[in-house]
DNA sequence: CACGTCAACATTGTCGACAAACTATGCTGG
DNA sequence: CCAGCATAGTTTGTCGACAATGTTGACGTG
């Protein structure tokens, strides 16, 4: 009974899953021309459920399809990127004040372990890349659950996210980054674990207003190639 | 090349926009579960389509999809009307701040056409429903555009707002509701008229709020049955 | 030599039929 | 009389073929 449970796995879902994480990965880059048939071969489909996963990722804003002429990986410009960080920022920062009200005493435990996790994965790691691109992704995500807001862990989760990944993967961490957002992960935990809804909400858009400026200047140092 | 002109209008379109307005309009009430071939003799289309069709409906929230058991109108909690007022709140207080930095003054001037047309509207018909449910459509809805902020305008206009609707044509608008909605519409326009984003987006929110804690109270007073 | 036009091609949109899965009804047994 | 199971029926998921449209290349003309 839980959407988190598909008994039957249908075709159209497997195409839609492989679709979304073949362009988050980027082995469909963004831009990239599409055609239904190579698709179909390379995920040994057919035409009618791949067609259903078209028109989902398309509806999800993750493909931009013109009739008769076949579809595309949306192609983010650095400025649209941007504008995505300022959706984030107003719609998490709310995620964070409701999962203060809402998260559970265990969820809270849970989360604060991840963030130990990630803390030694960092050190081991020297700070690579890895942080940024799954740890940070698991706190959001977990914030946004806890939110118990389903419409808004829909968007954030199902919308958002994707993006973000998919042009994530082609940014180079700077170096300090990752503690420093570890730190703020944090702060943001404490709060939450005080029950400080407004707190967490400041802190929440703090720390992507944060991530924002960083895309910013790299994108000003030409780093980043949109 | 505009988005906004579909050369060609393709089947799956046409299923799309005909369920998502007789969604919208109630025709489909939520919890009703709807046949495949039910579906295709009453809008006179194929399975093919429609099934595209209900893909990107189910994607976008407004239908629940079970395999092989039939796809269901989303039927909404109390709560859960409520919680999307909540996002709405903070999606459209940055879609305010936005619209002030970035809509043209013409764009302004049509604006405030628009409330003018509304005015006479309400006057003419003793504050009756249609304001509710179009003008006010009308209005967030320019909003949103004047953002510049595409994902933005796209998940407002795309997601939310359809969803909002299909609740709100059963809400019997209260007597002073559109009179006070209008008031709170123009003091939004003329903070955006002097450019000032923080007021903008501090009004945008506090209306919202406003029409958030109107619909509790009817929840409460028992007046909205879901 | 450049531009516009036309035609063949490839790709997408659409349709009808087959197979698999869930639902419901009736039956049997306790 | 109620519970559980089996079977029939309906609905959904999937597939392959046909039709419509956009694209690309070549050709002729100004």
């Amino acid at each position: 009974m839980l959407d988190t449970a598909p008994q039957t796995y249908t075709r159209a879902d497997e195409a839609f899953d492989c679709l979304q994480t073949a362009i988050v990965k980027g082995d469909l880059a963004p831009g990239d021309k599409i055609g239904e048939l190579d698709l179909c071969s390379r995920f040994d489909l057919t035409r009618g459920p791949l067609r259903e996963a078209l028109g989902r990722l398309e509806s999800r804003g993750l493909l931009v399809r013109r009739p008769h002429a076949g579809v595309r990986v949306v192609s983010l410009s650095a400025s649209e990127l941007v504008e995505l960080y300022r959706i984030r920022e107003v719609m998490e920062g709310l995620a964070a004040r409701q999962a203060a009200e809402r998260m559970t005493d265990q969820e809270i435990a849970d989360l604060r372990a991840t963030l130990d996790a990630h803390e030694t994965m960092i050190d081991e790691a020297h700070g690579q890349a890895y942080y940024q691109a799954e740890g940070d992704y698991d706190f959001h995500h977990r914030i946004a659950t806890g939110s118990r807001n389903t419409k808004l862990a829909q968007m954030l989760l199902g919308d958002l996210y994707y993006m973000v990944r998919m042009y994530r993967y082609r940014l180079s961490t700077s170096a300090g980054r990752p503690h420093r957002a570890l730190g703020e992960h944090r702060r943001i935990l404490e709060a939450i674990a005080q029950r400080d809804g407004e707190l967490a909400e400041f802190l929440m858009k703090r720390h992507i207003n944060a991530a924002r400026k960083n895309i910013e200047k790299k994108i000003q140092e030409g780093v980043l190639t949109i």
